[in-house]
DNA sequence: TCGATAATGATAACTCATTATCAAATAAAC
DNA sequence: GTTTATTTGATAATGAGTTATCATTATCGA
């Protein structure tokens, strides 16, 4: 990816002012309310270039397909929405873990995943169920 | 699966001797010692089962494949070894997470993986490159 | 022990995310 | 504006994990 394109610029926006990290195909829905009919090798092609140029980092969530965001270079969490399933930056960190693991285990570093409600979701909760 | 078959012993024998969650093809390899020639079908059929029936939990770790390991009913967490690749659970818990969360949003549950070396692998570090 | 039927093993098929292919479109250099 | 090589879109192919198929084997109640 040396040349910018429509199709490149809308991708790297749509993942810049999501402030989340995005699904390969939410990724190709935003980026194609600016380009209509992006085709998703083209988000799948941009994604690799973006990686491996270090502007995107990859997420990893339990059982999720990966999701990109906007490097950060600083140590942060997520919060999977598990009514939208949208997921969020988390920026605090309880800190070291070591405590946990069993002894004689080296821990190195952690992971945390938080689940429930968005603060959309948590203010309109559905209806009750008929 | 309602009748008891060499086969699905072996397999529950496996998981349940590990202490660790085992990903498909580690029960296969642990319940083919005691069955050789087994397959992999009938892993995934034995899991599935077990899984229904409540006897197995799925574990889910960021970018991996499932693990199984016999149902715990207890909260817990896991470590997974960045050396050997195995995981083992953690049996120690920080507690509430809601404060780590954006103001509005509502905790309900969290899932933690720590990483690093576990006993074996800090106790047998890998020789000085060469 | 026999018979009905469920489980197994071998393998093909499937799922689904991702990658490769290639003709057409289009940046960017000239 | 023209040229040339890169990117795109459509689609086929891939890869890895998991599931289905089906003839054979084996469990277990009678």
């Amino acid at each position: 990816m040396e040349r910018i394109t429509k199709q490149s610029t809308a991708i790297l926006n749509a993942i810049q002012a999501a402030q989340r990290p995005l699904l390969a195909p939410e990724i190709l829905e935003a980026a194609a309310l600016e380009v209509p009919g992006m085709g998703m090798a083209t988000v799948y092609r941009n994604i690799k270039s973006l990686v491996d140029n270090g502007m995107l980092t990859t997420v990893y969530l339990p059982g999720e397909n990966p999701r990109y965001e906007p490097s950060h270079h600083h140590h942060h969490h997520h919060f999977h929405c598990t009514r939208c399933d949208k997921v969020f930056d988390v920026h605090d960190c309880p800190g070291d873990m070591q405590q946990l693991a069993p002894k004689g285990f080296t821990v190195e570093s952690h992971e945390i995943t938080l689940y429930g409600a968005c603060e959309t979701c948590t203010l309109s909760p559905p209806p009750p169920s008929a």
